[in-house]
DNA sequence: ACATTTGTTCTACATTTACGAAAATTGATA
DNA sequence: TATCAATTTTCGTAAATGTAGAACAAATGT
């Protein structure tokens, strides 16, 4: 890659930047990754593929005032850039081309597996 | 990745499998991921990934007989197992529900970029 | 002041993706 | 049947992504 797709992981992050817009930050993050597809994710990956993604120039981010909660350090909210918008789309359309291309034969009889 | 989640590469081979049904093989693949996608692949990427499917359980593969053309190794020909099949399905479902539950803001004004 | 909670940064390593040269077959031709 | 040209896979290595968790920082509660 030249640095300018967008990993399996990557993909899942900017999607879910999205979905938790305004309030996406490395934990929130984390938190509906988990509870969205089951999958464990250490914090440590969310941020690397946090910090790629705004290299690449698909997220940008602004460290917010801090909260009155306990704990409550300042967060990094990050959002969806045009280019990462741009992306995003690009990758559904073409996936989304790509499935209703598949010939029915290429499927048949896939679901009753090893009987 | 623990060996069972399709890397972006991995998925998008698995798609052309499928679209190229039932003459997908290293070079087919690699034009036509070339062709749809004009994103420039080299054989060896195609391959690898190919093996790493099968691996998984994504793929199998049989040798098919050598054609009358000048030259004409046998070609391996892939498919897609069921196993194949549901994941491409489970990636297809979860991201069309994510890319739905992006909030309209979250996206707004994006298109105009640097004006 | 000190412990606790929330959050980010840093460091290290595993897996995937990428590239292209080398090796293996196969039909054609001499 | 030896050699050539064409087609395809295999192999070795480098770079990009994915994964993990400890270290570090800053805020609140007592």
């Amino acid at each position: 890659m030249k640095g300018t797709q967008l990993g399996e992981f990557e993909e899942l992050v900017l999607l879910i930047v999205g979905v938790l817009y305004p309030e996406a930050y490395g934990l929130s993050i984390r938190e509906e990754i988990i509870s969205q597809t089951n999958r464990k994710v250490a914090i440590g990956a969310v941020h690397s593929s946090l910090s790629r993604l705004q290299e690449k120039g698909f997220l940008k981010s602004e460290l917010a005032e801090a909260t009155h909660e306990r704990g409550g350090r300042r967060k990094r909210l990050f959002s969806i850039t045009a280019d990462g918008k741009r992306a995003l789309e690009k990758n559904h359309e073409l996936r989304n081309a790509l499935f209703n291309q598949i010939p029915e034969m290429a499927l048949k009889g896939l679901q009753l597996s090893g009987i």
